[in-house]
RNA sequence: GCUGAUGUGGCUCAGAGGUAGAGCACUUCCUUGGUAAGGAAGGGGUCACGGGUUCAAUUCCCGUCAUCAGCUCCA
C-alpha cells in the first residue's frame, strides 16, 4: 500500500512496518470521524490518533451516545471504505484554516490551530466529503481498510487534563485483511483467559474483599508462590553482596518532612495518631534505610553498602486506578538502597542492571530500558541532576544496553532507569528501576569517613527488581497463563489414586516425594480417574501421578505431564527415583 | 478522583412490583471406577449497603460502597 506525506510525496510501505501501521490506523481514525459526522452532523471532532493497537477519536456529542450505536457507526465506516476514497493533501494558510473550522463550528480544532507554530501553512488531508488538518502521513486510499471493528466507547478528558471537559472517545482497530482482525480478536480472548484476577481466584492464589479495596489477601497457594519468589530473591541478593534489613511500616511524621515525602506525596499517605505522635504508614522504605545507615558511623571501607529490604508499603491510590494485583494500595517492594562513593556509582549501576538482567532471564522475559529525566516538581540543584542523569546514561552506554529517554518522568529526588519487561503475549510492564539520588543523603546529612580522614557525603541508589512482588505475581500469572514452571508451581505433583483401594499407596508415594522437597497433593476424593485428571488439569499442576493396581504391584507411578501436546501427555510408568532424577528436573 | 456500566448462594449466570431459580462447587449415600465431568439425595441467599415511592420493593427512584471499561495518576 502507499503512504502519502504532507508534502504530497508518495511512497510504498507495508502494514507490517511501524510507519505503515500508524498511517493505516490514523487514516482509519479519519474514516471514523467522517462516519460520525455523516450520522451525527452536529458532533464536534477533537483528536484521533493511531495508538499501539488501533486508533481512537474523541468527539463531543450533542446527543447521547452509547455502545449500542457503535454498530451503526461501524457500518457507516464500511460504506465509506467501499467508496474507495483517495486521500488528497493540500495546504491552507492559518487564516484559511481558521475560517474553515469556524464555519463548521469545530471549536476543538480551532483551539488546536492556535497552538500550531505561527507563520507556517497548515496541511489538510481530504477524503471525499471529509477534510481535517493533519500532519499525516496517511494511506493513499480508504479501500485498503478491509476489516474494521469498533471496540469500545469511553470518556476521555480534552487534552488529557482532568480539569477539562470530558469527551466521548471511540476506540477501534482495523486491518488490511479480515484474517488479521480475527487473529487480533483471538489474541484479546487469549489475554482475557490469562487475566490474573480470574486465574488468581480459580487457582486459589489471592483474594480481594470489599472490606479492603486494593489490599490483597494471599491464600495458601499464593503464599507459596510469593515465598518462592522471596527465597529466590534472597538467594540472588546474598550472592550479589546485599545485606537484608527490615524497617517499620509506620514512622513518625517529621521523618517524612525531612525526606520530602510529606511535601510531595501527602495525599497518598495513610496517617495515624498514637498518643500525641503523628505517624505515617510508609509509602517507601528509603527513610527507614537511611536511619539504618545512620545507626552507626560509616567508613569508606564499608562502601558500597547494599541494604536490601522487602518493604511493605502503603499508598493511597485513587479508587478508579485499582486493578487486581497490578495496582494495589499495599504491596511489598523488593527494595534496596546502596550507599556509595562517587567513584563507585557507575560500577554499581551496572551491577544492578546485570542483576535485573539475570532475574528477568530466569522467567523468560525480554526487556527494554527507559531513562527518565528531571520532572517539574523536583528537588535539588541542576548540577546534581545533570551529574546523576549522565551517570545513568553512561552506565547504559558502557554496558552497550540500548535505552529510550523519557523526558520529565523521573522521581522527585532523582533520575531513573526503568526496566520494561515483555510478557509471553507481547505486553510490556514496568518493573525494575534504578534511581540515583543525591538529595536524600543531603537532606538527612548522612556521611562516611573517607581514607583522607575527612567526612564525605555518600551517593545513594534506590532500586527494585520485581518492583512490587504482588504486581510481579500478577504479571507472572498472565505470562504463564497460570501454568507456572515446575520450580514455581504451588503444587508440583498431584497423586491420583484410581480408586480408594490404592489410597495408602498414594499417600506413601506422596510422602516419598515430600522427602525430596517436592510439593505434592493427593486427590483422595471418591471420584473416577477421568474426573480427577480433569480437575488436576484445571489446577494446572505440572505432573499427575496415577496409581492403581499395576503401579502398587510394581512400586511405580504412571506420570502424566501438563506441558505437552494432548497425545504426548501420558509419560508412562516409571519409578519415583526416575521421576525425581529426570522428568521433573527438566525445567 | 472523573465518565459510563455492573452488583442475585463459593463460582458462572437466569428471573420478576407480591419476600427467589439453574449449572458447577459443597455434604451424604450408592458406586471401586485406568487418562478431561458415573448416579441419587441434601444443605446453602435478610437478591451490596442506606434512604425514598408503594398496601407491598430484592425488582422503580436517590445516595453510598465495591467491581468492571476508559481517562487522569502511579515516588
Amino acid at each position: 500500500m502507499k503512504v502519502i506525506q504532507k508534502n504530497g510525496a508518495i511512497h510504498e510501505v507495508s502494514f507490517e512496518q511501524k510507519e505503515g501501521k500508524e498511517a493505516f490506523w490514523h487514516t482509519s481514525a479519519h474514516v471514523l470521524a467522517q462516519a460520525v459526522k455523516r450520522l451525527y452532523p452536529g458532533v464536534k471532532c477533537a483528536i484521533g490518533p493511531a495508538i499501539e493497537n488501533g486508533f481512537y477519536y474523541d468527539f463531543e456529542f450533542n446527543v447521547p451516545f452509547s455502545e449500542e450505536q457503535l454498530q451503526e457507526v461501524e457500518q457507516e465506516m464500511k460504506r465509506i471504505v467501499k467508496e474507495s476514497l483517495s486521500l488528497q493533501v493540500y495546504e491552507m494558510s492559518r487564516e484559511e484554516a481558521r475560517a474553515y473550522m469556524q464555519e463548521r463550528d469545530e471549536s476543538y480544532k480551532l483551539e488546536l490551530i492556535e497552538n500550531l507554530p505561527e507563520g507556517e501553512s497548515i496541511s489538510f488531508y481530504k477524503q471525499g466529503d471529509y477534510a481535517e488538518f493533519c500532519a499525516g502521513p496517511h494511506i493513499s486510499n480508504t479501500c485498503h481498510i478491509k476489516a474494521i471493528k469498533l471496540m469500545s466507547v469511553a470518556g476521555a478528558y480534552w487534552r488529557g487534563d482532568e480539569k477539562n471537559k470530558m469527551l466521548t472517545r471511540i476506540y477501534g482497530i482495523s486491518f488490511p485483511k479480515a484474517s488479521q482482525l480475527e487473529e487480533y480478536l483471538k489474541m484479546l480472548e487469549e489475554a482475557k483467559l490469562r487475566d490474573h484476577r480470574k486465574l488468581g481466584r480459580e487457582l486459589g492464589l489471592f483474594a480481594l474483599f470489599e472490606q479492603g479495596p486494593g489490599f490483597p489477601f494471599f491464600l495458601p497457594k499464593g503464599m507459596i508462590l510469593k515465598n518462592l519468589l522471596i527465597d529466590y530473591w534472597r538467594k540472588i541478593h546474598q550472592r550479589k553482596g546485599y545485606m537484608e534489613i527490615a524497617t517499620p511500616v509506620m514512622l513518625e511524621q517529621s521523618l517524612w518532612e525531612t525526606s520530602g515525602h510529606w511535601e510531595h506525596y501527602r495525599e497518598n499517605m495513610y496517617l495515624s495518631q498514637i498518643d500525641d505522635m503523628d505517624f505515617v504508614l510508609k509509602p517507601m522504605s528509603c527513610p527507614g534505610g537511611i536511619l539504618v545507615y545512620q545507626s552507626q558511623p560509616r567508613s569508606y571501607k564499608e562502601l558500597p553498602l547494599r541494604l536490601g529490604e522487602l518493604g511493605l508499603v502503603h499508598r493511597n491510590e485513587k479508587s478508579g486506578t485499582l486493578h487486581g494485583l497490578m495496582r494495589v494500595r499495599a504491596f511489598t517492594q523488593d527494595d534496596a538502597h546502596i550507599f556509595m562513593t562517587e567513584e563507585q556509582v557507575m560500577q554499581e549501576i551496572q551491577n544492578v542492571a546485570r542483576l535485573i538482567d539475570e532475574v528477568y532471564a530466569q522467567f523468560g522475559f525480554e526487556y527494554h530500558v527507559e531513562l527518565s529525566t528531571r520532572p517539574e516538581n523536583s528537588i535539588g540543584s541542576d548540577e546534581d541532576w545533570e551529574l546523576a542523569t549522565e551517570a545513568l546514561r553512561g552506565a547504559m552506554e558502557a554496558m552497550g544496553l540500548p535505552y529510550v529517554v523519557n523526558e520529565g518522568d523521573g522521581a522527585f529526588y532523582g533520575p531513573k532507569l526503568d526496566f520494561h519487561l515483555k510478557d509471553s503475549i507481547g505486553r510490556t510492564w514496568q518493573c525494575g528501576t534504578i534511581q540515583l539520588d543525591f538529595q536524600l543523603p543531603l537532606r538527612f546529612g548522612i556521611e562516611y569517613m573517607g581514607a583522607d580522614g575527612e567526612k564525605h557525603r555518600p551517593i545513594m541508589i534506590h532500586r527494585v527488581v520485581f518492583g512490587s512482588i504482588e504486581r510481579f505475581i500478577g504479571i507472572l500469572i498472565e505470562h504463564y497463563a497460570g501454568k507456572f514452571p515446575f520450580w514455581l508451581a504451588p503444587v508440583q505433583v498431584k497423586v491420583l489414586p484410581v480408586s480408594d483401594k490404592y489410597l495408602d499407596y498414594a499417600k506413601e508415594v506422596a510422602a516419598q516425594l515430600e522427602a525430596e522437597q517436592i510439593r505434592v497433593e493427593v486427590d483422595m476424593r471418591d471420584e473416577k480417574l477421568g474426573y480427577k485428571i480433569r480437575e488436576a488439569r484445571m489446577d494446572k499442576v505440572p505432573y499427575m501421578m496415577i496409581v492403581g493396581e499395576k503401579e502398587q504391584a510394581n512400586g511405580t507411578v504412571s506420570v502424566r505431564c501438563r506441558d505437552a501436546a494432548q497425545e504426548q501427555q501420558d509419560m508412562g510408568e516409571m519409578s519415583l527415583e526416575e521421576f525425581v532424577k529426570g522428568a521433573c528436573r527438566a525445567d
